[in-house]
DNA sequence: CGACACTTTGATCCGATTCAACCATCGTGG
DNA sequence: CCACGATGGTTGAATCGGATCAAAGTGTCG
């Protein structure tokens, strides 16, 4: 039997207008579960048998297609549910998660899920608000896909990770993990060799420092500014 | 005082698991409402004033970018719902809806939304799964262009269109509404120019015919083998 | 310290856009 | 009812953004 303190997930958007008591009885349900860095969460395709708190790191969820190219979906941070397919009416796992670093989270059985979305109907409901601003993003997503060039989408996304996770540094705000011009690639559909070329035009311009595996911006209106040729 | 027949919208996937008593109080809430091809339902980021339901016809859900470029998220057909930007919480449509042929639709007053939704579950169950499924076609839908070339796009939009919208021709399936090489185009992310020579070499090899605004596919199997190369 | 993962950079190639011109079909009004 | 403008479609040539091919440099970790 753990002892999980209900103020681990208190005030998480997950659990917004939930009651103290609420907490205990949902915490109950879960179990902690640490998740090396470069280890799976779930896999793409197999059976969804839970969904996932994310307490601490950071988590990649990633598609890859039937010849194997890879598309990041999202960087999921602290705070946030994943493998939430259960409540999407599913029986797989649409991608796999990966841990970009050492992470920490809550495993809950996937019956649980309607159990508590019906014991707790705020729960069902901030479920489903989030699930519609990921369509929203999603959507956002597909119009820049269709319609920008690759160093817009690459600024772009750039700026919504430091938005994010950006911590300040000495030199501007960085993203809070790490992350290779690989990664920055499938996340905007290009590949790693243009994602390196124009970081360092980038560089030489003062918008962006780079080290391996770490991106700080350091001036996101001006680099912004360079790819908005509106 | 209108009379709508509550058979008009029985049987129809938002309101399935409804009682027929249920369905005459959602119908005393809705307004018809005929749409003339080429006008717009609403407009995207004015004042969400409705929901509404297609009866007949077909509608196209058009994104535009700050820069003018358009691209046209979806085509939405009889039975389903468009415009419930209330139910995602948002104040703003978030695209412009236009009639792609005459169209007959409900139009619901906003506020039924949260009233409806209260008073039949089963209704807010059926837009959620609905809103999910949504979600996950813009996953693939980004999948496809951080991944596929343009004419894998135009091959997969035109199978998915004669799926939801065909109808059986002397030749093959015909994409149910007039459908523009521009309108192709705002759905793949491409120009009108590209996807008129693929309709034209494609017609060449036989797997399409097409003529103004009407597209048939005459062997959507050796049409995917074409550009499925994987 | 060596192997491996990540990054940079040059050269070349190609898919698709852009530019340009022309043709076909439809709807409309004199 | 036919002429004409408007909308939609085709096709060629030039151009270009990025991918691909290739090779070497660099930081990190076991």
């Amino acid at each position: 039997m753990y002892t999980l303190d209900r103020s681990l997930i208190a005030g998480l958007p997950p659990f917004s207008g939930l009651s103290r008591p609420d907490l205990d009885v949902i915490l109950e349900k879960a179990r902690p579960l640490r998740i090396a860095a470069g280890q799976a969460v779930f896999e793409q395709d197999t059976e969804a048998h839970s969904f996932f708190l994310l307490l601490d790191g950071h988590v990649r969820v990633v598609k890859t297609t039937a010849d194997g190219q890879q598309v990041i979906m999202r960087y999921i941070s602290a705070g946030q549910l994943i493998g939430i397919a259960t409540a999407l009416g599913r029986t797989t796992y649409p991608a796999t998660a990966i841990a970009a670093v050492d992470s920490l989270a809550l495993a809950w059985p996937n019956e649980a899920w309607h159990e508590l979305a019906r014991l707790y109907p705020a729960f069902a409901a901030n479920t489903y608000k989030m699930v519609s601003a990921r369509m929203e993003e999603a959507h956002e997503r597909v119009v820049e896909l269709a319609t920008a060039l690759v160093d817009r989408r690459v600024a772009h996304v750039l700026l919504r990770l430091i938005e994010q996770t950006g911590r300040r540094t000495e030199y501007g705000i960085e993203i809070g993990f790490p992350i290779s011009r690989q990664d920055i690639a499938d996340m905007t559909g290009t590949t790693l060799h243009t994602v390196s070329r124009l970081l360092t035009a980038w560089e030489h311009q003062g918008f962006v420092r780079s080290t391996r595996k770490r991106v700080t911006v350091v001036d996101g209106a001006r680099l912004l500014d360079h790819v908005g040729r509106v």
